[in-house]
DNA sequence: CGGTAATTTGAGCCATTTCAAACTGTGTGG
DNA sequence: CCACACAGTTTGAAATGGCTCAAATTACCG
């Protein structure tokens, strides 16, 4: 588990927001999209941006949540540990993605950065000032919760009932369509993550992923690039290979 | 697969509530537990109770979802296929849970009676223009949903990472854990489902869920009375078997 | 260009599945 | 009240998909 970095580390910046949520960069995908411009002013003050590097811990799970976060740019992974070490990622988080919305007492599950990232941090004492007198806002969030409930359903499916090589081509697809949704290419599809992180996240082992990476390859059906892209070669065979089953996991 | 049953027949009732939402069996426990009495009142009028048997279809994976429902006695399955007919179970609702937080425009999952059950039945509609009003009620839902998340991440573990014996001691503990929150006993675990229902719930067979039930009873740590009733014995052992994660998971 | 981490490949193993059969409880009809 | 039928559960034996352990290869970085 290589890429498992300096935990203490603080965030590398932490300042008001520069250039102001008008022009933010993900402003058209992220929870802002709902606010009207009064609203947004109110937003930008009480919003600050946090630079993370690779590896490093955004929070722990079990510690209080005292923090809302919006990605803006670079991927984020969500972590659940075994005490004896085992690791199930339970999700991906890429620009746009909203992190946190457990409104509970504390995180239940930890995040890292997987590369350098750059989020949007809110307090939550601010936030819900903010959410009481924005009803929007908050019907804005439970969309959003309802839409992680759906991706949380779909891999339970994936990891209670389907097989090595479904979980793959299902992984695949699905961030595949989750880029374009984002507006970044969905066919060179880009992997910001290690195999090991696959592995976490499908509940299979590094090994297990690489040799199913390479019968799709020797399939022609996928064919790397190096890099972290990956080119979906044959997208009716990988669909077929999802056992029509839906996609949207990741 | 046996008590998949009569997915047609419709509810046997769809009736205003008789005796009134301030004398509901499961005000405390329910989201309505958040409304003033006024707003109560307001709940009273677009509520329907609803009576479903034993493995009767509630509402279908993709089909339109008109309702929202809380359910007042008896539990359900919620389920999701695959088209070869594999099957995982998302989640089980008993006494005051909330069903179908998806506010998307279709439901994500089947949803089923496992035995007799009381639904209390709200149309979307409906409860979209309280929703507007009741900025409280909205709030309250959120949490239901941060909640099922919660849940929905320990799920992923389970069905990712842990072993046979794990997700059977797990689902035990966090069975009876639920049950005493909702007032019932936690001791003697009712289990209202099937080892089917187990076993697709926890990403294994029923065989295995059977022999493993089998283990725990000759290590004398459970006892299987009969009639769904299962004894935990030996609480600290199951605890010890959950290997530290944590137990809330159904 | 060397050193280290990540990925890939190989071989044997094991937890869980699969296939099959026996057992148990429950409701039904005689 | 008993015998039968049926569904659900348990048990057994064999097969296997993915895991573990180990080593080779490739990519990355200073």
């Amino acid at each position: 588990m290589g890429n498992t970095a300096s935990p203490l580390a603080k965030p590398r910046q932490d300042r008001a927001i520069t250039t102001g949520c008008a022009d933010c960069e993900i402003r058209a995908i992220g929870v802002c999209s709902s606010l009207a411009p009064g609203e947004l002013e109110r937003m930008q003050r009480i919003v600050r941006e946090a630079q993370y590097e690779e590896g490093q811990l955004i929070f722990s799970e079990g510690e209080p949540a005292d923090n809302l976060f919006n990605v803006l740019t670079g991927a984020v992974r969500l972590i659940k540990l075994l005490p004896d070490g085992r690791r199930q990622i339970t999700g991906f988080l890429f620009p746009g993605d909203f992190l946190g919305i457990a409104l509970n007492a504390t995180y239940a599950y930890s995040a890292e950065a997987i590369t350098g990232t750059k989020l949007c941090r809110m307090g939550r004492r601010d936030i819900e000032t903010l959410l009481a007198d924005i009803p929007n806002l908050e019907h804005r969030l439970l969309g959003e919760a309802a839409h992680e409930l759906v991706a949380a359903q779909d891999q339970m499916l994936l990891l209670g009932r389907k097989t090595a090589m479904e979980r793959v081509a299902s992984f695949l697809v699905s961030l595949s369509e989750r880029a374009q949704r984002h507006g970044f290419p969905g066919n060179p599809v880009s992997l910001a993550m290690s195999r090991t992180d696959i592995a976490d996240f499908l509940g299979l082992t590094t090994e297990t992923v690489s040799r199913t990476f390479t019968r799709l390859r020797k399939a022609k059906i996928i064919a790397l690039e190096g890099n972290g892209l990956v080119q979906l070669t044959d997208r009716s065979a990988l669909d077929g290979l999802i056992a029509g089953g839906n996609s949207d996991a990741a």
